[in-house]
RNA sequence: GCGCCCGUAGCUCAGUAGGAUAGAGCACCAGAUUCCUAAUCUGGGGGUCACAGGUUCGAAUCCUGUCGGGCGCACCA
């Protein structure tokens, strides 16, 4: 929580009261929202937009009691911003031009009135009308003071919230196949996988971060073969060329050499039969081992593997059938032909089929194949089901590739949970690798890919993660490698850490050779250039709750780049004009509070750089 | 053919719950360093927000259609 009520510091902000609304507001409100205030942000962390929304409807509530204004008007899209332009002022609303219509007044009239009510705020110095009906907002500058002051009383939670109430979200994301190292394909989904469950966490969620294995397909015994075939290479035995179908990667050397050793020559000469089901075991633990490194190259670290098989193992997957069939939603039925793509061998069969049509699927999904065995989707489903057994909340992260198979899932979930559960699946589309504008070609099946490792050794965790985070992950993106590593250029990692950088150095400098530390003592000495800055930091809050709501955390990244070009700016000021600098020779009680500011924004940038899992460095 | 995603400056992309004169970086042009880190900053040129309708006080944003690009469309995973 950024700001406790009852905060000593922040006793002039009445807005932060325990139950909002005295009876004579509650009078005309539709029974579905009494109690519930109007305006958004409301149950939030206490923001500036926050406790100004507090006012809004505060005032709201007092052109109610003059009767100016109907009580039943739905005040939900009433907001308080920052103006799109400083110039206009610290805070606008768009309240009168929201509710003018169903007040039947015109929104100038009505944002005289409210212009009005707000003018009577201790903290508010002027309340302007502008434009179609904004009220625009200058306020006292000890709000900003205030504010900076809440930074470092917050510290590291400076912009975490209550927004989630301690729901449990259950982020799924990686979920790469174990047959291989992380490449560059994995990437993306599990930098935004991890950056959003770091986010709705500090927005004040449980987070369970899970990676689910399959480790129960065909593909697996492909694996297992693969690596039988190393096996016995280890043991001198000439392979040849790896067959189609089968891994040809290098990096199942080790997995057969390993075997090689812990086995000796008891399998050479055996049917697949003896071996089959140990080397699946085998290999997938190797693998996943390989991938727990990779991924940790990147900073990512699982809570829950979950596994296919010991899914299957434990009769989850006949279970959710039980539970769909009780509710005629699983039936034999033919499949339909696929249409736009000619398959040679395509015969119809009867399959046990899941009624996905009836949740908005294009037509029903086998649960089981010919052979008995269970689907993909089935097995799915069953892994959905158990998911949902203890969370409030489910998050997906996939691949572009496997878009066409999100309707069928939703509709399981729904199925099977009744609607009740909350289910997202966030689709993170492909990355187009460059190299000087050139494109990068892999091939999974000769075994050449860029790997996460190549691609963290080459440009660094840092800028893998930030890069990542530049882009809303349902747009496609490209990574040139060329542009990535080039310092300053391209790259707004280094933009952003290089002003945290600045700001340690500062204050560093300022304590080593001046005897100077930040001193909360005379903010009120802040001038309009330093209130810039502050205005900024105090978007954070707002930035992260809107960020973790949209489940969209490539806008922390842009957020930051924000804040450190504000940053970077005033710095540069001190170019022209000595007086504006951080360190001053002759002044040291201003220069203790820029000093304090400066420390703030800095922890600002590291709070934000942290949901991203980016470092923020001392010095560059 | 169907489904999903995307279409914003020369390029790569933002655009915060439908809000004010559509922004940033790169590239291009002109400047700033006797000064706390110039990996920075200041200014400038550059737009039919793919197109056409609709919804409303207001649309890049929501709806419909068209065009263009990507991904997918097996009982694979």
């Amino acid at each position: 929580m950024a700001v406790q009520g009852g905060n000593a510091r922040l006793a002039g902000f009445a807005a932060v009261r325990p139950f909002p609304c005295s009876s004579n507001r509650l009078g005309g409100f539709a029974a579905g929202v009494v109690g519930a205030r109007h305006v958004i942000f409301r149950n939030l962390t206490v923001t500036i937009f926050a406790r100004f929304a507090d006012h809004v409807d505060d005032a709201l509530d007092a052109m109610v009691a003059a009767g100016a204004l109907p009580a039943e008007i739905d005040r939900k899209n009433v907001s308080v911003e920052p103006p799109r332009d400083a110039s206009h002022g610290d805070l606008a609303t768009n309240a009168a031009m929201v509710l003018a219509k169903a007040a039947g007044i015109s929104p100038r009239a009505l944002a005289e009135h409210l212009a009005g009510e707000l003018k009577q705020l201790e903290q508010v110095i002027s309340a302007d009308i502008a434009g179609p009906g904004f009220i625009n907002l200058k306020l006292d500058a000890s709000v900003w003071a205030d504010e900076i002051r809440a930074i470092a009383d917050a510290g590291d939670s400076y912009g975490s919230s209550k927004m989630g109430s301690g729901k449990t979200v259950n982020v799924e994301y990686v979920s790469a196949n174990p047959t291989g190292p992380m490449h560059m394909g994995h990437c993306r989904g599990a930098v935004v996988g991890d950056a959003l469950a770091a986010l709705l966490e500090f927005a004040g969620h449980k987070v369970i971060r899970e990676y689910y294995i399959n480790d129960a397909g065909g593909q697996v015994d492909m694996l297992a073969r693969s690596v039988f075939l190393r096996y016995k290479e280890a043991l001198g035995n000439q392979i040849g060329e790896i067959p189609e179908g089968l891994y040809p990667g290098e990096y199942l050397v080790p997995v057969g050499k390993r075997l090689a050793e812990k086995y000796g020559d008891r399998f050479l000469v055996s049917e697949e039969d003896a071996w089959l089901a140990l080397f699946r075991k085998e290999a997938v633990n190797d693998m996943m081992e390989m991938i727990r490194r990779d991924l940790a190259l990147l900073g990512i670290h699982h809570d829950v593997f979950a596994s296919e098989a010991e899914l299957h193992e434990a009769g989850k997957a006949e279970k959710a059938e039980k539970f769909l069939r009780e509710k005629g939603l699983v039936y034999k039925g033919m499949l339909e032909k696929p249409k736009g793509k000619e398959i040679d061998d395509w015969e119809p069969v009867e399959l046990p089929l899941f009624r996905s049509t009836e949740f908005g699927d294009d037509q029903d999904r086998p649960i089981k194949k010919s052979d008995g065995k269970w689907t993909y989707f089935g097995a799915d489903l069953a892994y959905h089901f158990q998911k949902a057994q203890n969370a409030d909340r489910l998050i997906d992260i996939w691949g572009a590739d496997h878009a066409g198979t999100v309707k069928r899932i939703k509709a399981a979930v729904n199925a099977l949970t009744g609607g009740e559960i909350d289910f997202d699946i966030k689709i993170v589309q492909m990355v187009k690798l460059l190299r000087d504008g050139e494109p990068l070609k892999m091939s999974k099946r000769s075994g050449v890919f860029i790997t996460i490792k190549d691609m963290v050794e080459e440009v660094g965790k840092d800028v893998v993660r930030f890069t990542m985070l530049t882009r809303k992950a349902d747009a496609q993106m490209e990574f040139d490698f060329a542009k990535v590593i080039e310092a300053s250029k391209d790259n707004p990692v280094f933009y952003v850490q290089y002003a945290h950088a600045r700001i340690c150095s500062t204050l560093r400098k300022a304590a080593e050779e001046e005897g100077l530390e930040p001193s909360v003592d005379h903010l009120d000495r802040l001038g309009e250039e330093e209130l810039a800055l502050v205005r900024e930091a105090a978007n954070f809050p707002r930035v992260v709750q809107a960020a973790a709501k949209a489940a969209e955390p490539h806008r922390i990244a842009f957020y930051l780049n924000d804040l450190a070009s504000v940053f970077h700016s005033y710095w540069n000021l001190g170019n022209d004009q000595p007086d504006k600098r951080f360190i001053l020779g002759q002044d040291r009680e201003l220069s203790a509070a820029r000093l304090f500011l400066a420390a703030q924004i800095g922890q600002v940038i590291r709070n934000g750089l942290r949901l991203m899992g980016v470092d923020a460095a001392d010095s560059m």
